[in-house]
DNA sequence: TTGTACGCGTTATCAT
DNA sequence: ATGATAACGCGTACAA
């Protein structure tokens, strides 16, 4: 239908006003006689005018409004995680100060296409994760000297990091199912590095992924001989192989298993129950996240409860601060021990 | 540190060619010397440039590279959904031809934010969902003049749109438990409203979501006077929730249950061996989605493929045929019937 | 193959 | 309260 878009000058024309005049009507940056303001608004409304083009504002203005989210991984993927989906329904809520919007980026390391992280209009970028691979994200992004806030990754120095006290945490669990009086425990744990083979894990097995090294770390301050299982991915099914893996033998069964994520301590409850054990007469279980497992009831998993929308959030907010030339506040979140109904002291053989 | 970015300038003037080498030299639209090329490129290395300003470029281009995902509801309960979460999948594929980036946008009428649907810069949209606010969304997008797409939802004429074949679908698995020789039925819906009321539905009352309408009405063609029990949301813990009222009078048990979704199927199941009914021998269910449904192993749903992720990627392919200016193409998937081992004939009294 | 000239649509600044 | 001016940083005809 129209040739061409009206701009602003357009409008102002038709209102006959200066551009400018227009410009501040839209921003309300400047106060404007009601007059001028309602002729403005009605030239723009004849003309169709919507209102002013964003990528001009954003060049002129040297920012676009647009935060980005970096994902190692596959987007489908990653929102199959219940901790991920609540840190980005943090993470919209603590850029929302700044009005911004999210825009999902992944960084594979061989995206042909654009907008890559090279070229995507942000002002500012949350890498999520802590593979490998984040550390050439993160170059990307500092090269073109945007503001960067790392979330449970590993970072250079400078780069603000939002923390989970994972090690820490882990421990406390782990305490408080010796203090139960448990001896024989097994430890299930998140992948190991990015191949992501299931099984036993040996003693001096390395660890690459941080944050299953860090809550292994202490589960071993309280179990430092446990056997150690490494699941494929955090997911109820395989909580539910490593269960069946666990208690197969049934004279060598664990009175408890502490597992590094809720969704696996499901499946291993599962197994268990498969078994004929009862959860936790038989034997005890815990998690970590402390997000719904739908379908989990009527347990009450004993797990740590992982502040995940607070993690997302408080990225958010380290991102607005920066791009107000605020100091970057990096953060470290605590876990809190929520003592469920899937531990009980062991069974008195 | 430095007092200003470099910008394509500063890099033409440092390698001696003038700012329009520079720039095809950035670009590739147009053959350079191998001589030149190299110069710009080291000049670009000397003074830190990574390259165009998209915000500059996107501007002049008049693109941005950027679709907008626009949900009606709160991001972090659309991701809580695997349709959507393989959705988004498909989405990410399907404009990848583009090269666009995802950007997340929530229109809940009332953002005061900015970039809101009405600013934010984006070449493309795509609607999901089929809420009354949509149309609103909607009305919004097209007055900017920007292409949009809507996925399972209302939309007015000239509006692509992709769908799903819900009510014939629905019938055909009806049809399915009917052929098994299923009379006693109880259906199991998604939300009815946005009030998200659990309960018994009466005959008339009226079905406000599309989804749930459709699917109804094709069940409703085998067994025009069954039960229907509304849930509260798609999740495994609401169709326990619907088992459970389901169940209840062991002189009411139904053969047989068709639910609107995987993972109220799942829930049903739940609920039925609680009750101490095996499935299928005492009584079938019926899913809807073919999504897997982590920790229903070891039964296979008999359920509706949904082709969520291909959903997705036709939203996405429909929404770049648009930007390159060919036909809207909406399109019309279709489920297909997954027979599964939740469904048999009913148990011979 | 390279350079010139111009405009994309807006907004900050400063003067009026 | 309003207007004139000058960028913002780049891409692309077109000419050389």
């Amino acid at each position: 239908m129209s040739t061409r878009r009206a701009t602003i000058s357009d409008v102002a024309r038709e209102a006959g006003v200066s551009a400018s005049t227009a410009s501040v009507v839209f921003s309300g940056k400047t106060p404007t006689s009601e007059a001028t303001r309602a002729r403005v608004l009605a030239a723009a409304e004849a003309l169709g005018y919507t209102g002013p083009d964003p990528r001009a504002a954003s060049l002129r203005r040297g920012r676009s409004g647009i935060v980005g989210v970096v994902f190692d991984t596959h987007l489908g993927t990653a929102f199959l995680d219940p901790v991920t989906t609540h840190m980005m329904d943090g993470l919209a809520d603590g850029v929302s100060r700044l009005g911004a919007a999210l825009l999902l980026l992944r960084d594979d390391g061989e995206t042909v296409s654009e907008p890559s992280l090279h070229t995507a209009p942000i002002d500012a970028a949350v890498l999520i994760g802590c593979s490998p691979r984040m550390r050439d994200s993160l170059e990307i992004v500092r090269g073109r000297g945007i503001p960067v806030v790392v979330v449970e990754g590993d970072a250079g120095e400078g780069v603000p990091r939002v923390l989970l006290d994972n090690a820490e945490a882990q421990r406390a669990a782990a305490q408080h199912v010796a203090d139960l009086g448990h001896h024989d425990v097994v430890l299930v744990t998140l992948p190991i590095d990015t191949s992501r083979r299931r099984g036993w894990v040996a003693a001096d097995e390395p660890v690459r992924v941080d944050v299953t090294a860090d809550r292994l770390a202490g589960a071993r301050e309280v179990f430092p001989h446990a056997p150690v299982l490494a699941a494929a991915t955090s997911s109820i099914d395989e909580g539910t192989i490593a269960g069946r893996t666990i208690f197969a033998d049934p004279s060598r069964r664990p009175t408890a298993v502490i597992a590094q994520s809720d969704l696996l301590a499901a499946g291993v409850i599962r197994a268990a129950e498969e078994t004929g054990l009862r959860v936790p007469h038989d034997v005890s279980v815990t998690g970590f996240d402390g997000v719904v497992v739908d379908g989990l009831a009527p347990h009450v998993l004993t797990t740590l409860v992982q502040p995940a929308t607070a993690k997302g959030r408080a990225a958010g907010e380290a991102v607005a601060a920066m791009l107000e030339d605020a100091e970057p506040s990096g953060l470290d979140l605590k876990c809190t021990f929520r003592a469920g109904t899937t531990t009980a002291p062991p069974p008195t053989t």
